[in-house]
DNA sequence: GCTCATATGTTATAATGTAACGCCCATGAA
DNA sequence: TTCATGGGCGTTACATTATAACATATGAGC
């Protein structure tokens, strides 16, 4: 068995992983963070984030809210919406543009933005986090004159998993 | 006056320069690229890049549509959406993810993606070509053993006018 | 218990984007 | 000339994504 791969096998995990712990490890460091921070972490954001992350690649606002009508059977788009924002604001979730899907942050509680790959062939998603890419936004952007605020950087293309097939 | 401001006087122009100047050199340029590629640049699609150019910042595809109506009354949003595929798929438009709206290219011609400086006080975008981002982006992926297509880069910040207010 | 702020429930609607079908017209083969 | 072909566009209907507005509940602190 694999169970004992943990969550930070690589930024595209093999498909055999034992995702369940990758669920459990975010829920906890998002308590920690929000214990932390005096945030509340309610019932609902728990479970959305959960949701969030049980999900193998970016999900929809309205395939979450399928999801969570099992849990609650009231749910309606701003019940979603609302756990989103609460999750964005803490840093739990990003928030993917291209795609209109939202996916777990694998890095939270350092300040950053997402930056992402985005594999078309299976829709799985990996964060990465490289200063440089920032570094040469920022560089150009200077050059121009222009004070940058969030930087948004979303990249399709193939997984190696997929190239290999 | 500063009707001899080209459109070539930077990335943010002034707000007085001469617009309409920038949007009869964009048409020219299509039509130009369109002929040698053999690509059908119609009345239709060059009435929508007119009005992407009119635009002094990126437009959605609704206040595109309601322009366009006051040229073609029976203009509904297939029609629009039809004439940006083509658009884009030229390069003579490029879609803003995080903002759901189109400009046009600066560049025509040189095969790019866009990448973008999106200022949140006054609307106005402009485009950057910086083959460094690119560079730092494809290491970055090469790193993790991804096969790179698209790049998105969408940075929000502040122009250099709307900074000094 | 009371009060206030925050979180959530609920209904309706806004904003963005597509599917599907048919007509017209330019082109070229029969 | 006639007819098939294909692209462009009109038209209707619908799908998807997101938010506004107001009511109710919850919970911490007084
Ligand atoms: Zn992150
Ligand atoms: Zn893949
Ligand atoms: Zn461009
Ligand atoms: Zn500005």
């Amino acid at each position: 068995m694999n169970a004992s791969i943990s969550p930070a096998d690589g930024p595209f995990p093999s498909p055999g992983h034992d995702h369940s712990h990758c669920v459990e490890t975010a829920i906890a460091r998002a308590e920690r963070l929000c214990a932390e921070r005096g945030a509340r972490l309610t019932g609902l954001r728990r479970q959305v984030l959960e949701l969030v992350w049980q999900s193998h690649g970016p999900i929809g606002a309205y395939d979450l809210l399928d999801r969570l009508r099992g849990l609650r059977s009231g749910a309606a788009p701003p019940t979603i919406y609302r756990a989103l924002d609460f999750l964005i604001e803490q840093g739990l979730v990003h928030r993917i543009a291209r795609l209109n899907a939202f996916v777990g942050c694998d890095h939270p509680g350092a300040p950053h933005q997402g930056q992402f790959l985005i594999c078309t062939a299976c829709g799985s998603s990996a964060e990465l986090v490289e200063p440089e890419i920032a570094g040469a936004i920022d560089r150009g952007a200077a050059a121009l004159g222009f004070r940058v605020d969030t930087r948004t950087v979303e990249v399709t293309g193939l997984c190696p998993r997929c190239q290999s097939r």
